[in-house]
DNA sequence: TCCCTTCAAC
């Protein structure tokens, strides 16, 4: 065997010849047999296993050592644990091998600083940095770019300011960090844990250190990502990978022109942008909606052969679906030789933000027929198609695949799980979703907040709203939007008024079209229509054709036409194709018996070629959707629904009800208005409902406008003699009818 | 040895 000593020889000089494990083995074995087993030997052959990545191999060798083991014996096993994801071990052989007396070398801290990204151990990598600039290895390049790395990380640590977490320690990384000290201001952090709009400026003992000015959150990123572009710019040499770890800092750290800047940057260095500068680039074209921008990318890819990567094409698909051409997205996806489950939520979630809820649902069953193990993302973007879509057994399928799989702790999915109940007829459950979670965050509280407000419990989301206030989670921008709902949808004027300042004065928050519009409309519908005229002409921003329409309903429903006149003239100005405007003034043209010009508006909505978007309301009967139009006269039970209608019409006239004909556009007799109204989608699919379902189930039916208001009336009565609960989602919010009241009080 | 992509509330 003596033929086999100088390649083995050769082989263990050049490790890298190695490519198997099988390989790998077969030189194991000759060296033990024919050089022994001396701990030099060991270690090279332990790190040839542990850069295959074959930890348990590596870690049977490493056993063995009766002495200490070599520096490549412990760098070996250190390495092999960070690529293997077992940070805790890896930081802790490297502890151990620190306290052996064995000085690291350079090639060690990569995947030390690793293992304390991925534990989000900041405490413990910032001493590691200590030690790699006592040590003097701190121009190393890999080096350098593993702690950019960390450092760009530091700010996914935590949302808002959490006193649990500064008081375990973290408070010491923001101490040391700020140059200048200022003792003025003295917050017991056990008082008052949730100073806001403070600077942090160091802490004592219990004490934080903090003065008037930026907010905790905005101080901590600041200082961290300095600590990217510090480590950047004092590298001596620097490769494509340290350009790309600042610029994903700076993209993470919402800093994109920066980042933008900074690619612009790499060709000066002479080097070329790659794969990872791109993939992190797209995304900011996806969040600005930049598609101009994107579309250069897209052609720079396309022209570096690029294109297969998976990273970059799901950014594409990503960016091509925020852009709302998610035609795009699905081009590219179908040009995927690959698809990994990112490439699967990529195209999911693109289509469920553009609406298409049924394309969704296609592609995420053809995702589990392709074997494709769904994250706990999946079902964060699929979920929202079942609560647009209201098909709650779908959604109960999806929760039922959750709980088994157990993802439900996961805090996006519960958020998304309580959404989608809320949103499909069910608070009570998603109630009880959020009440199980271990620690809501804001989004969540901002779900259930949301959820009952679009039912109508207006006290019970304020209530919500201040106790996550209460447990220091800081409301947003879509926080303080779901708030503003539920006292528009409640009546509550006062609460909205101290609110929007609220939001103003105390959070820095400029309010958006979200808020303007749901003020706008409380105040309409209360009855204020000169104050809410008033609130919308003195907006900051331009208020769009929307805004003003809301205004145009509480017109109507107050038969205030002068005021009407004015406020649909802003709107024909701004948005001259906003159909809802003509219909209501149609609408109130007719209400007043002013046929003519309900007329002049119909034939204007005609003039620009403009169609109503036909009604439909659907219902859920034993798994299957049922959708009606008016007049519908197609469903195979139609018959027995008109005969329903017609019974219970009669003892609705009994016990009161009379028809109110001011929805009815047209001008009509009587006779046929009657018709007309009684063949409305919502009452088809309601009387559907009472026939096809055991009687005291509950009914929800879903419609895709407003639902009308003469509607409204007989749905009350139904209730009563139907003795049914109907929860009625229309497009803003849910009514629920019951003993001939509905949930909304009659304000809507 | 180091770097990149997808998600939730409107």
């Amino acid at each position: 065997m003596s033929s086999i000593a100088i390649p083995l020889r050769s082989l263990l000089q050049n490790p890298s010849t190695i490519k198997s494990k099988h390989h790998a083995k077969q030189l194991h074995a000759q060296v033990l047999k024919t050089e022994g087993s001396s701990s030099s030997l060991m270690a090279t052959i332990l790190s040839i296993y542990s850069h295959l990545g074959f930890l348990h191999e590596s870690l049977i060798i490493f056993n063995t050592f009766t002495s200490l083991p070599t520096i490549i014996a412990w760098k070996s096993v250190i390495r092999c644990y960070t690529y293997h994801g077992l940070f805790k071990d890896s930081l802790t052989c490297f502890s151990y091998m620190r306290a052996s007396g064995k000085h690291p070398d350079h090639n060690v801290f990569p995947s030390v600083l690793k293992s304390c990204t991925g534990l989000m151990d900041f405490k413990l990598g910032e001493s590691v940095h200590g030690c790699i600039v006592r040590l003097g290895v701190d121009a190393d390049l890999y080096t350098g770019n593993a702690l950019m790395n960390m450092y760009s990380k530091f700010q996914n640590m935590d949302e808002g300011f959490d006193s649990r977490r500064f008081s375990s320690g973290n408070v010491d990384l923001v101490y040391e960090k700020i140059p200048e000290r200022n003792f003025d201001i003295k917050v017991d952090i056990e008082k008052d844990p949730h100073p806001r709009s403070l600077k942090f400026l160091g802490k004592n003992q219990n004490q934080l250190l903090v003065s008037g000015g930026v907010t905790p959150r905005r101080r901590r990123d600041m200082v961290y990502i300095e600590s990217v572009k510090k480590v950047f710019d004092m590298m001596p040499s620097k490769d494509i990978v340290s350009w790309n770890t600042v610029i994903a800092g700076y993209v993470h750290n919402g800093m994109c022109e920066e980042a933008l800047r900074t690619v612009r940057n790499i060709g000066r260095a002479n080097l070329m942008p790659d794969s990872f500068t791109l993939s992190s680039i797209l995304p900011i074209f996806a969040k600005y909606v930049d598609i101009s921008r994107g579309k250069e990318i897209h052609g720079y890819t396309l022209r570096h052969g690029f294109d297969s990567d998976d990273f970059i094409a799901s950014s594409l698909i990503d960016m091509y679906a925020k852009c709302t051409r998610v035609d795009d997205s699905l081009r590219i996806f179908h040009l995927l030789p690959q698809l990994d489950v990112i490439s699967w939520n990529s195209i999911i979630a693109g289509c469920v933000q553009n609406g298409l809820f049924d394309e969704g649902l296609k592609l995420f069953r053809q995702m589990l027929t392709a074997k494709v193990k769904p994250s706990s993302l999946t079902f964060s973007s699929i979920m929202p198609a079942c609560a647009h879509l209201t098909t709650l057994h779908l959604g109960k399928q999806l929760h039922g695949y959750i709980t088994r799989n157990g993802f439900d702790k996961n805090v996006f999915i519960a958020s998304a799980l309580v959404d989608m109940y809320a949103k499909c007829g069910n608070i009570r459950i998603a109630r009880s979703i959020f009440d199980k979670m271990d620690s809501p965050d804001m989004v969540s509280w901002t779900a259930m907040i949301m959820g009952y407000a679009l039912h109508g419990h207006a006290n019970e989301a304020l209530l919500l709203f201040h106790k996550m206030k209460m447990e220091n989670v800081r409301p947003n921008y879509v926080a303080f939007v779901a708030a503003l709902t539920a006292c528009s949808h409640g009546g509550l004027v006062d609460e909205a008024r101290m609110l929007f300042n609220c939001m103003i004065e105390d959070y820095g928050i400029s309010p958006g079209l979200e808020h303007y519009a749901a003020v706008a409309d409380l105040l309409g519908r209360a009855g204020k229509l000169e104050e809410a005229y008033e609130f919308i002409s003195k907006m900051h921003i331009r208020p769009t054709g929307s805004v003003w329409a809301t205004l145009l309903s509480s017109c109507r429903v107050h038969k205030n036409i002068e005021l009407a006149e004015r406020v649909g003239e802003k709107v024909f100005q701004i948005d001259p194709e906003n159909i809802g405007a003509y219909i209501l003034m149609s609408n109130i043209y007719s209400s007043a018996g002013r046929w003519k010009e309900a007329a002049k508006m119909r034939v204007a909505m005609k003039g620009r070629g403009m169609t109503k978007k036909p009604a439909c309301t659907w219902i859920e009967v034993k798994n299957k959707i049922h959708a009606f139009v008016a007049g519908d006269k197609s469903h195979p039970y139609y018959d027995r629904i008109k005969e329903a209608l017609k019974v219970m019409l009669e003892q609705m006239e009994r016990k009161g009800y009379v028809l109110n004909t001011d929805d009815v556009l047209h001008d009509v007799e009587e006779e046929q208005k009657r018709n007309l109204l009684c063949s409305h989608s919502e009452r088809l699919a309601i009387a559907f409902g009472i026939i096809s379902t055991p009687s005291g189930t509950t009914i929800r039916v879903t419609k895709n406008l407003r639902v009308c208001v003469d509607c409204h009336t007989a749905t009350k009565f139904i209730s009563e003699i139907a003795g049914r609960e109907i929860v009625m989602r229309d497009v803003s919010r849910f009514h629920h009818f019951k003993d001939g009241k509905c949930s909304c009080g009659d304000y809507w």
